[in-house]
DNA sequence: CCCACATGAGACAGTCTTGTCTCATTCAGG
DNA sequence: CCTGAATGAGACAAGACTGTCTCATGTGGG
């Protein structure tokens, strides 16, 4: 009887990624309620995009977490992020593209957190002689951002197996395209 | 008097990119013209869209021309074609999402044609030794496009300096962060 | 100078979405 | 079994956007 509020967030943040301009009735559909009974439990399309948002930082926050983001090798340190991250793709690909719509408004004082602990860990990299230092902490935090987006969309279209997720990711993101030099 | 079509099609692709969900009218004010004008020139919204589409690809198939991406070392071919991207940066970051949105139409066949071209040369790089075999052309292609779109983003909202765009996303896309041992 | 043509401004109906409301139904717990 | 709370279905008005139309303006070319 009572509506699974968790539930219904996860199915409107697989169905929005993939069509973000779904509406109200179309996302209610989709976790399986009336559009009455999603409007009792999310004010409006703001409120439910909030709410997602809310989820999205949450999930950041405890991928920041498991990951340890400040101990060991920064490179594992990363290969570690993005492995915890994996599961909140799909929904960091839709709010990445949702924050391009929130012109004026103040972004959610949660995503600074996140973007913080994400450049501070790229400094702490460069700063070890891991990462190299032409590519500014504030780019490669952008650009982790901007993979995650195409892996998930990349895995939704079948253009990348599930199964390689995280090491496409990852491994782009620390080692490019280029072949290293055996040692 | 006459409107310069190429003109409102910059301006409308300027505008979409910051917000995606513009209005006609508010794509008509951008380019300085009246709804009922703008709608002489594109049927509606669709149109416009598809128009935009066309110019995308024009542009990143003048791009691929101009790289030459079929001649010398793959990684130097790989920087040619993110510089010649650059100016188009920006729309292709508009149609990158536009396109999540085209849910069971058929993509314009253009697009297979450059994604085709991308792979090559991607798999061109990995047959030559340049490039690691673990990464797959079509991750790399998926990654160059999803790269570009962050950083036309990432330059669009102050976070990576104009100037730095090549150079970011070439250098992350062929080299990662890691840094290369002194050979 | 004059005319044809492109434009700007605005009106208009049609459609879609939203947010709210009502009412009947269903389900769980007492 | 009974009652109350949550839900589904549907109606409804309000608002936004679209696409089309008309009419006045003014501008460039003949």
């Amino acid at each position: 009887m009572a509506v699974d509020r968790e539930q219904v967030l996860r199915s409107a943040a697989a169905l929005l990624t993939r069509k973000a301009t779904a509406t109200m009735d179309e996302v209610a559909r989709a976790a399986g309620i009336s559009r009455a009974t999603l409007h009792r439990h999310f004010a409006g399309r703001d409120a439910l995009v909030r709410a997602l948002e809310s989820l999205g930082i949450a999930e950041c926050e405890a991928a920041l977490e498991e990951a340890r983001t400040d101990e060991g090798p920064a490179a594992e340190a990363v290969r570690r992020l993005v492995r915890a991250m994996e599961p909140s793709a799909a929904l960091l690909a839709f709010l990445y593209t949702e924050n391009q719509l929130f012109e004026g408004e103040e972004q959610n004082e949660g995503w600074a957190r996140i973007d913080a602990a994400f450049t501070e860990l790229f400094r702490r990299g460069q700063e070890s002689g891991e990462f190299r230092i032409d590519l500014t902490p504030a780019w490669l935090t952008e650009a982790l951002y901007g993979l995650l987006a195409s892996g998930a969309w990349a895995v939704a279209e079948g253009r990348v197996a599930r199964n390689d997720f995280t090491h496409m990711i990852a491994e782009l993101l620390l080692g490019g395209a280029l072949r290293r030099e055996e040692p």
